[in-house]
DNA sequence: AAGTGGTCTAGACCACGAA
DNA sequence: TCGTGGTCTAGACCACTTA
């Protein structure tokens, strides 16, 4: 039996562009996906409730069962629904659905939150960095970093000191781009097209010495959490950021997922 | 054409009984991703390199596309390999694959470590929670929660104050295994049969006052690292754990992938 | 017994990268 | 052009849940 069958690609960019404005095709598996999650985050599929049976949304679509369970697969990754064997696959709560252990930056964080974000006191410089730096960046110590150094305000009150070592051949002129380093994620990706794709942040806590209490205007003593983090693109490691803010105004939360 | 075939699943029964010492059958799939993840975690397979293709994998391990693909997934997935179009199968460095953002306890963390944990000053009783546990846990704040209260010791010294609230129904005659708690998790699983499978957990840092200072034998004033865990078993929050550890003693690392 | 998700196969065409 | 991974189909049997 050869398979004389219509090409599915023609099919899919049909269905495609009548359902998403997207010229070029994307694979069927994903306009499953989309479809599905927005019924999920619009809640036209209810928390608790049960998901039409694969067999069902194989009807609904006109795709393989394949195709469908790989769309639900991508969903139950994200914790969108959790698939029961022999009952069926149970939406879950869309809003406590983890979007957390993605790289943001502590400004998008704080903007998502409803504050008024700003950084003053902007630094740039090439220069040597401490030793644990080029380690953890994997480099010979004896070339010369970026290093931004910034004061972050939310509504106006300091918060927060941040140090980003970068590697030079990656950020060319980025001393010309001063006033415009808010967002510092927001500006490799924009300008540089430097694509963030993972980062290891290792938290810990101190006490703010007379030089933070001072620019942080806080009381001499009082607890700061400090982040060191080192940030990946494309599996190599391309900056180190330190930041430390005051604590009792950031709570650093976390995801985990799975026992060892 | 009817498909006339062998059973596929008496083949990977068979090659899984030589191949691992397992009595139940485990899915083929599983089987090539065990061997691959060792071949790759062993360097047997080189950081950088390429892995064989699909087509040869295929024939290795005699089963289809498909399964060789679902294999590669989770590889992928768990950052072991890279698969690039045109091009092949690139193995990544197993040594900084993550293995952050699991379900550890504080124990077994330190274990890990190379430390020796004991707990002391074991508390265990029913009472009614902070009112804050009971919407963590999404409950009525009516009902005696479990509380078990911890002095934790790495090698005979203080680090952490741990207080753990579960529910109840949940761990009947916890109050006599009193002596059993050095891992809370670890006596979960084996004595109640509950699976953890997901936490949040919120990290933020105090200063220390005279009770914990003089518990943690550490000066008035001193840096905690303080964090706030809701644990989940089957999208349900089951407990909240709440630790104060000395900051200078511990750092917690945490793995973010992908950007908003 | 019927229906659900879980695993698996064989075979096809497409898109990308390197020669 | 050729070989790689990426997408897709149709059809099969298994394991679990519910009734």
């Amino acid at each position: 039996m050869n398979a004389t069958k219509p090409n599915p690609h023609n099919i899919s960019n049909y269905i495609l562009k009548e359902g998403i404005n997207i010229s070029k095709s994307l694979p069927l598996y994903y306009k499953v996906y989309n479809i599905l999650r927005n019924k999920i985050e619009e809640e036209e599929y209810e928390k608790g409730e049960l998901l039409p049976t694969e067999p069902e949304l194989q009807k609904q679509f006109g795709v393989s069962r394949v195709t469908v369970r790989k769309a639900l697969e991508m969903l139950a990754n994200e914790g969108f629904i959790m698939a029961k064997q022999g009952k069926g696959t149970v939406v879950l709560d869309p809003k406590t659905t983890q979007k957390l252990n993605l790289v943001t930056s502590l400004t998008e964080t704080l903007i998502e939150k409803g504050y008024d974000v700003s950084s003053k006191n902007v630094q740039i410089e090439y220069l040597k960095a401490p030793s644990y730096i080029y380690s953890e960046l994997g480099l010979e110590s004896n070339i010369d970093l970026v290093r931004v150094y910034r004061i972050r305000y939310a509504n106006d009150n300091p918060i927060a000191i941040t140090i980003n070592y970068l590697l030079p051949e990656l950020v060319p002129g980025i001393e010309q781009k001063k006033n415009k380093i808010n967002s510092l994620y927001h500006l490799l990706e924009t300008e540089y097209c430097i694509k963030i794709d993972s980062a290891i942040e290792k938290i810990s806590s101190v006490i703010a010495g007379v030089t933070e209490a001072e620019i942080l205007q806080i009381p001499y003593g009082t607890s700061l959490l400090t982040s060191k983090r080192v940030v990946y693109s494309e599996n190599r490691p391309i900056g180190v950021d330190i930041t430390s803010i005051i604590a009792n105004k950031y709570e650093y939360s976390v995801y985990l997922k799975g026992r060892p």
